[in-house]
DNA sequence: CTGGTGACAGTTTTT
DNA sequence: CTGTCACCAG
């Protein structure tokens, strides 16, 4: 019986995810390629858990980087384990440790309704700090400053134990350590507080950490060559000495580095349990076999990697292209032209093509193309909902109803919309509220009980100890009965209701519609927070808010990738990771731009360059796309630069068609990669497909071969689809089309 | 207090 | 060429 369930469970599995799948005690690294089914693996690993081993799924946890890696994890789940799926604990390391810091927060200096600071409030605090500190913020710049104290973060290395190298990393010793008072001040926390402070409580509190060991028997990793110190620190205490950890990852796509990731930690597992059990996924699922030569080709050049080969039984497939175009404007025209062809040929849809490039600055033209010609695009990442100012302000308000004493929020909206409150006036308050060491908020609230005091009984003669003249002391009051009012409303309105009272008692809409079309487009972000807050209204008034804020904070972009419109997709490289495409276009493939410029001084950050490129030719299934310019407009000049390293890394048997443009014959420039493509000998090849043979295709669905007819290097299938898609020629190496029996 | 001006720097960003 | 920030004049 039991032995059944497995059957049914684990069939579907290929013989090495199978064996990494079974390996239910002790330690497990799962080292994966892409492509090979590595979310297969860790789903199937807990059904196999669950219903085969009977393990509560209360005792498992599985973590994960992104909210979406964890949404799809939770779905795939769904099918295997159906309900039992809502005692297991899914989430990212970030939403996990936020969850056991508000439960364990009386072991903490923190309340735990402590906020969440994303880096935008990081800046400011940290900007504010180097004020305070008299320190020169061009010396000391902000983003570097936070950068050093987000690396010692993670490196799980307290303001007291900072050991500064050098003297400009003594200001930042300096700066951390009243950065961190600050935060504790505002019951806030940091992005990297979270792992950082449970590390802490663990470390420091056996009885707690017991109590969470004692919990989770099994935990599982996904993208284990992005853990950071901390993360992977947090992952060995949890695990404890029951030894139940697995992990799954690859160091050729490890693409954080400079987030702090350590793809080392692959290495150093392999130490710190030394029985664990080592599984390599190889065979690849997605891509035909010339795209992952490219892809090797690429990666094989970087030194440190453990060598492996993938391998799949995908079809050949066609040559990648390598396309050379003048300029950026050439190259945004080549590229949708390309789309546009391949759709109307009926190869694939535009949802199936995706161009990918370093940075995001290089969307513009792209998308300046794609308005031109008409065709719908999806850009992935740009100004992140969440992120952008009017969004922000609104829940800027929200989380000071929450939580009073998060400064930062309340400078950020205390003049938003204006309401006469000036920077000489902050001053007055803040520089006040630090001589007495208290929070802003309650510099206020002492303030208002100073003027009732003064007005309800004259006698009392209270010293003159605030600072303020009347205006200010007016407007101040002002605020903060919005603030107290909306406080009191939180207990019995609903969090629309909520929001709405916000947006009208601060006056927003009047302040945000300016009449510009701007303004509008600020207006209906602000709309679209009101209908994310509608999927909170039937919680408790209570608990709806600290719900939502939560949610919000550590939720970057809402999916916006949504797969039901028809549309290209635009994105840089690293929001690539994970996501797969019929058709990939690489775009700025030069020497300074990809590889970004910023790498050429470190061998290692230049490795880092080409897992990146590995990570986008994986991306693609069929057809891949490596384009350069001539000259780029960079910082708003002309640059020309070189093409990348990494075009020239690819032997030529592997790209086909490399076209310069014609018109540009006469351009002076010898390009390293004016190959003459040697013309092979045709050669037929056997059919594989003959008429009557049922298939299935990626996007048509299934079908029935009309025809096939072979041609040079390639078939030509004619299929008519069952669906709508009515009946299409397609080649066989491009199609994917599989036959059903 | 606000809005305007000039200097300056400028990857990538799962949380 | 941007966007951001500090600073200054109304």
């Amino acid at each position: 019986m039991q032995k059944h369930r497995m059957e049914n469970i684990l069939k579907v599995l290929n013989p090495a995810q199978r064996q990494a799948a079974e390996a239910v005690e002790g330690p497990v690294l799962v080292l994966a390629g892409p492509g090979s089914g590595k979310t297969r693996v860790l789903t199937h690993r807990i059904a196999y858990l669950v219903r085969v081993c009977s393990v509560e799924p209360y005792n498992i946890m599985a973590v994960t980087f992104t909210n979406k890696a964890a949404k799809e994890m939770r779905a795939r789940l769904e099918t295997l384990i159906g309900e039992q799926l809502k005692h297991l604990t899914v989430g990212t390391f970030h939403a996990i440790c936020a969850r056991i810091l508000r439960r364990e927060a009386q072991h903490l200096d923190i309340e735990s309704n402590f906020v969440i600071y994303d880096a935008d409030d990081q800046k400011r605090l940290i900007r504010e700090v180097l004020h305070e500190l008299n320190l020169d913020d061009k010396t000391y710049r902000p983003a570097s400053v936070h950068n050093a104290i987000s690396r010692a973060k993670n490196e799980l290395i307290s303001p007291e134990a900072y050991d500064p190298p050098s003297y400009w990393y003594e200001a930042v010793s300096r700066v951390y350590g009243h950065y961190q008072k600050s935060l504790t001040a505002n019951n806030a926390l940091d992005f990297d507080d979270l792992l950082m402070k449970v590390s802490e409580l663990f470390r420091g509190n056996e009885t707690v950490l017991q109590r969470y060991q004692r919990r989770y028997h099994f935990i599982l990793a996904d993208e284990f060559q992005d853990t950071n110190h901390a993360q992977y620190t947090l992952l060995r205490l949890l695990t404890g000495k029951r030894g139940n950890l697995f992990v799954v990852g690859d160091e050729d796509q490890s693409i954080y580095r400079w987030r702090g990731a350590d793809f080392r930690n692959v290495l150093r597992f392999r130490e710190d349990y030394p029985d664990s059990k080592l599984f390599l996924l190889e065979q690849n699922y997605r891509s035909t076999q010339n795209i992952l030569d490219v892809a090797h080709q690429v990666i094989t050049l970087n030194r440190s990697r453990v060598p492996k080969k993938l391998w799949t039984q995908n079809p050949r497939g066609q040559k990648i292209v390598v396309f050379e175009a003048y300029d950026e404007h050439e190259e945004a025209q080549y590229v949708t032209g390309e789309i546009q062809r391949l759709v109307s040929q009926g190869e694939c849809r535009l949802r199936d093509c995706a161009i990918m490039y370093r940075t995001n600055a290089q969307s513009r033209v792209l998308e300046d193309a794609f308005m031109r010609k008409g065709m719908p695009y999806k850009l992935v990442g740009a100004t992140r909902f969440y992120q952008r100012r009017e969004v922000k302000d609104v829940l800027a308000y929200l989380r000071l109803i929450h939580n009073p004493l998060d400064t930062v929020g309340l400078q950020r909206i205390i003049n938003v919309p204006p309401r006469g409150i000036g920077r000489k006036t902050m001053v007055a308050v803040t520089d006040w509220a630090a001589q007495e060491g208290i929070p802003f908020y309650t510099a206020l609230q002492l303030l208002r009980e100073d003027e009732d005091s003064r007005r309800d009984t004259e006698k009392v003669n209270l010293p003159p100890m605030l600072p303020f003249d009347t205006r200010s002391r007016r407007v101040l009051l002002t605020f903060l009965v919005l603030l107290d009012d909306l406080i009191a409303a939180r207990k019995t309105n609903s969090l629309p209701e909520l929001l709405d009272m916000v947006l009208e008692r601060a006056n927003f809409a009047r302040y945000i519609r300016n009449g510009t079309d701007e303004g509008e487009e600020r207006w209906s972000n602000v709309m679209e927070l009101h209908s994310v807050v509608q999927e909170y209204a039937s919680l408790p008034a209570e608990s709806a808010l600290t719900v939502f804020l939560e949610d919000v904070s550590l939720v970057s972009e809402v999916d916006n990738l949504d797969e039901k419109t028809d549309a290209a997709t635009l994105l840089t490289l690293h929001t690539a990771k994970g996501l797969e495409f019929y058709a990939v276009f690489i775009v700025g493939m030069e020497e300074g731009v990809f590889p970004h410029n910023r790498s050429f001084g470190e061998e290692e950050e230049m490795e880092e360059e080409r897992r990146l490129c590995y990570v986008g030719i994986t991306r693609a299934k069929s057809k891949l796309y490596l384009v350069y310019t001539f000259r780029r407009t960079l910082y708003g000049s002309q640059v020309v630069n070189e093409p990348s390293r990494f075009i020239r890394d690819i032997p030529k048997q592997l790209i086909a068609g490399h076209h310069p443009a014609p018109s540009r014959s006469t351009r002076n420039v010898p390009s390293p990669l004016r190959w003459n493509i040697p013309v092979e000998a045709p050669k037929v090849i056997k059919p594989s497909f003959s008429t009557g043979d049922r298939v299935q295709h990626d996007s048509f669905g299934e079908g029935v071969v009309v025809s096939s007819k072979s041609s040079v290097d390639d078939e030509e299938v004619t299929v008519a689809f069952v669906g709508g898609a009515g009946i299409k020629r397609l080649l066989a190496s491009l199609a994917g089309l599989k036959k059903i029996e």
